[in-house]
DNA sequence: GCCAACGTTGGC
DNA sequence: GCCAACGTTGGC
């Protein structure tokens, strides 16, 4: 099972909103190497939801509930989205620098390609953070 | 198919 | 608000 890191910015749409929502459409991704990695999920995948530019950190825990399709939001139909549920949110979010500071977390992908708004998470890592996270 | 110009993301 | 990193576009 392949685990995922997915970056929203708070005011576009935050975790409480999924958690409001239940589950969302994972719209708007522009980009190839992000579509690609949403393409590669499977259903019950699970992913980190990650807060950009404000808070700036891993605040809750999502998993997969439709694979990839179009994303209609695309006008030229090239990129496409999935679907994630709400599963629970971390203990004590963790923050960007908390993950910079950690010796065991240097070359994930987050930090790595900072631009990359969908990025894998290897299992050691999602077991690093899980445990920071309190969850 | 290369590369310069440009646009966007996201941390600081 | 600035700027570095990097993806995309378009001329040649």
């Amino acid at each position: 099972m392949a685990k995922w890191l997915a970056k929203s910015e708070p005011y576009k749409y935050s975790w409480d909103q999924l958690v409001k929502d239940g589950s969302t459409h994972w719209d708007g991704v522009r980009n190839y190497q992000a579509s690609n990695n949403m393409k590669a999920m499977k259903i019950g995948d699970q992913a980190f939801f990650y807060h950009s530019n404000e808070g700036k950190n891993i605040v809750g825990i999502m998993q997969v509930c439709k694979e990839y399709y179009p994303d209609p939001s695309d006008e030229k139909g090239r990129f496409g989205m999935v679907d994630f549920k709400a599963v629970k949110p971390l203990k004590s979010p963790v923050t960007l620098a908390q993950i910079k500071a950690s010796k065991e977390l240097e070359g994930i992908a987050l930090v790595r390609q900072s631009r990359l708004s969908v990025c894998p998470i290897t299992d050691k890592e999602w077991k690093i953070l899980c445990k920071i996270g309190g969850v």
